[in-house]
DNA sequence: TGTAGTGTGTAGTATACAGTACACACTCGA
DNA sequence: TCGAGTGTGTACTGTATACTACACACTACA
């Protein structure tokens, strides 16, 4: 699925019941300009900033790291979280890259419950 | 530290038993001007591609992920390895990002060890 | 003393990113 | 039937990214 039509199909599902979901009007309260919208929607223009997407995922009620794992981003904190233990971090990911879900479920509450 | 200034650190320390550790000749080899590189050096740029970062790392015997964490990026296939499994990695990352390094170090090893 | 090698200053370039602005044709309810 | 609202086509813009190209001054040593 890509991001631009994921976009169009999850706004005209919410259009259905709510007619302030138009095109428009969703461009306008996120900020961007009808036109754009139409483009990104229609995979005319490459996603937009991580900044754009976060509205777009406020307004149309999605998860934005789903969203900006679609528009082929990672999220800032992300990032950020990674680079200030780069060697710690890039060595657990590659580790886990193969892992099924549930253990990696599992690690992150194992952390969570705190037995550090 | 930045950067261009531990770029040059570690490239004058290697230079000292090894006279083609020069800027010029370093640049050679990684494929760029030496101009772009004394530019990087002395931080009148901004960090290059990953790519490049990447031929530097090589050539200065330093690992890659963290000088690309100095330079603010995260190596593409790490993003790559998010973007996969979005939610379940950003959960990860952010409950990890106060964790210690031995709990995050422990969870690895559990990982490794295939007890899934 | 010249020439090979060093680092640096200045100028310029191609491409991508992240959009805006405006006009157009269509539809649908009052 | 007309006017408000809809989506879209076209043209353009400013800024950042990631460099190249070339000339310059300095040093070192043969």
């Amino acid at each position: 699925m890509t991001f631009g039509g994921y976009i169009r199909e999850v706004r005209e599902r919410r259009r259905r019941d709510d007619r302030t979901f138009s095109l428009r009007q969703v461009a306008g309260r996120v900020g961007i300009e009808p036109a754009y919208l139409s483009k990104i929607e229609r995979g005319q223009t490459p996603p937009p900033s991580e900044r754009t997407i976060r509205r777009l995922a406020t307004e149309l009620d999605e998860d934005a790291d789903v969203l900006l794992a679609m528009a082929g981003k990672v999220s800032q904190d992300l990032q950020e979280i990674v680079m200030l233990r780069p060697k710690l971090f890039a060595d657990l990911l590659r580790q886990l890259r193969e892992a099924p879900d549930h253990a990696v479920l599992r690690v992150a509450r194992e952390i969570r419950d705190g037995d550090w």
